[in-house]
DNA sequence: CTGCCTCGTGACAACGTTGTCAGGAACCAT
DNA sequence: ATGGTTCCTGACAACGTTGTCACGAGGCAG
């Protein structure tokens, strides 16, 4: 900045406000000014910038969610991309896999960079930690895991109805040995699922089989696994609820393998891209990932901009896309 | 900081210390300034921290992406994350859409940022503008396209090779009538398609039906719909080319629409979660996506790191994954 | 011509840090 | 006791900006 004062032959300031296209600078001046910045390549100091505005904004917000390349996580952030766009803002974005100690050390390190706001996708089953980061003034959105020893704002899918959509549909159809498949049941949306596994049972007067429900499932080879286990039993399950994309392609993987695509009833949590091309479709729940991701940025922006109301929580609805895997009845 | 100095009753350098753990400070002090600074939630200022160390690094590296919810950006940039993470980096992402202006506004905005690096996989035909912003010193690595009117790492894929790889693998098995659709042609990616295919069948003396040949195509709905107008030609393709693999989707739909997915074969290009689920498992030319973005990651880090060699140009080879629908033999 | 106002510009301080250097206290060897 | 170390600490300037204020030139009304 000084070199381009220099070459233009005016002070700092004058530099400042052509750069900032302040009024109050005559035409030539602001033509030299111009010259010298475009021959020197010179760009604003945006930190320093920043440093000098009193409370201005960074521009920036931190999103911290599970793994950026699962269409869960990569949907939502797309969306919130868009609405941060429109406020002038850019994204920092991290995935956590599951870290509770990096959940910690990427929040401090993001409200150290002073990020206007935060999205975050918890891995951790409190975030007492966050009271104290939140108190600089820094506000945050939880998605699709809801907030614990810290009140914030909050973005979730309501998972146990989700599940008794499910649920609901395979015993409507029939369906008595209902096998579930889950994710690990300390994350609060696995948790809520295997509620709603096993309240659409009770309400049907129907008692679920122990042995058919398993849980701490974490990959698509691990969920193949314990489907043919599940199939190996003497009175096998007729139908299968797949808590999470993942243990769904796992499950399909497994039943083709039997050939039993056609056979046993199969319901997924999660739509993903090419569900209906899978023969049969695959009936899934789904999670609208663009409302979600809007409605996080919405709230996120209100806050940025002031609002300072209580933290509100907001539950999205999934809804049932009947494809064809969850309409096979049980055999006669 | 200054509240912190004047509550441990120690000066400002001394409170910098202490959050910089350097050598040099009595314990009794260093734990006088550690409650201070818990007790007041202090957080030291990065921006004003990058500011005063000469040189320093913000710790930040832009990534510019055509899609932060299609799998292949998606992939590419959670490789490069956690190359990231291991040399303590963030990353801000944003999705181009194609979109040339928004390229150069973010470039721009991310070297104002002052960025340590930047990963782009250009919307633009060329980037010339990016002269002025790369003699800032920051490095950028391109991925997916190659760098037009400047000269930068890159990171590509051979999509000549694999347009050939899958056009060969058609004519192998028999076929002689083969419709290939393809995204817009000026982008690099697409164009190369386009010409490998067209080589491979040269190669072996085929000459392609112009009219099974369409380009332009940027949605699977409207694959769904050129699929289905070659289908009714009087003379249809035997096989499908999809150059992209959100056309391979609207290939599919359109096959199964009318029956067909066991009669017309079909080779994608790109891989994608599920597709060996498809029924026949489709037959794709695969991209390592966690090696382009680690590739790209090391490159870009090498030059952080001070590396100045000529730019490299590395690129990538895909492979054949056969699965089913690349194997169907033409009509007899 | 005087006084006042407007306009364009610059000097200066401040934003929150840290590198440099200097100074005082405590210790050791002479 | 003297001089020299070593250790701990603080004063000050500087990083690249911008908000505040002041100043001079020119224009206009009286």
């Amino acid at each position: 900045m000084r070199d381009v004062a220099a070459l233009a032959g005016v002070s700092l300031k004058t530099v400042s406000r052509v750069v900032n296209e302040e009024a109050g600078v005559s035409p030539d001046v602001r033509e030299r000014v111009g010259a010298a910045v475009r021959r020197l390549d010179y760009r604003p100091n945006l930190a320093a910038s920043n440093l000098r505005r009193t409370g201005a904004r960074t521009g920036l917000i931190g999103a911290l969610v599970q793994d950026l390349s699962n269409s869960f996580s990569a949907g939502v952030l797309r969306s919130l991309e868009d609405i941060a766009r429109a406020h002038r803002t850019a994204v920092l974005a991290a995935s956590l896999d599951e870290g509770v100690d990096r959940e910690q050390a990427m929040v401090h390190d993001l409200v150290t960079r002073r990020v206007d706001g935060l999205v975050l996708m918890p891995a951790s089953q409190r975030q007492d930690y966050l009271v104290a980061e939140l108190r600089t003034g820094t506000p945050a959105v939880f998605v699709d895991r809801p907030p614990r020893g810290v009140d914030a704002d909050s973005v979730v899918v309501d998972n146990l109805l989700g599940a008794r959509l499910a649920t609901e549909h395979l015993l409507d159809h029939g369906h008595r040995r209902i096998a579930a498949l889950f994710h690990l049941p300390q994350i609060p949306t696995a948790h809520e699922r295997i509620a709603g596994f096993t309240s659409a049972h009770t309400d049907r007067g129907v008692r679920p089989d122990d042995r058919l429900v398993v849980e701490g499932i974490t990959s698509t080879d691990e969920a193949t696994e314990v489907v043919h286990r599940l199939l190996d039993l003497d009175d096998p399950p007729t139908a299968i609820f797949a808590g999470r994309n993942i243990l769904a392609s796992g499950a399909v993987r497994a039943l083709a393998e039997r050939g039993l695509r056609r056979s046993v009833a199969l319901v997924s949590f999660d739509d993903f891209p090419m569900a209906d091309l899978l023969d049969p479709g695959l009936t899934v729940v789904r999670q609208d990932v663009s409302r979600i991701g809007r409605t996080v940025a919405q709230m996120l922006f209100e806050r940025i901009g002031g609002e300072s109301s209580p933290p509100r929580h907001v539950v999205i609805e999934p809804t049932l896309v009947v494809r064809g895997s969850g309409e096979i009845p049980p055999p006669a």
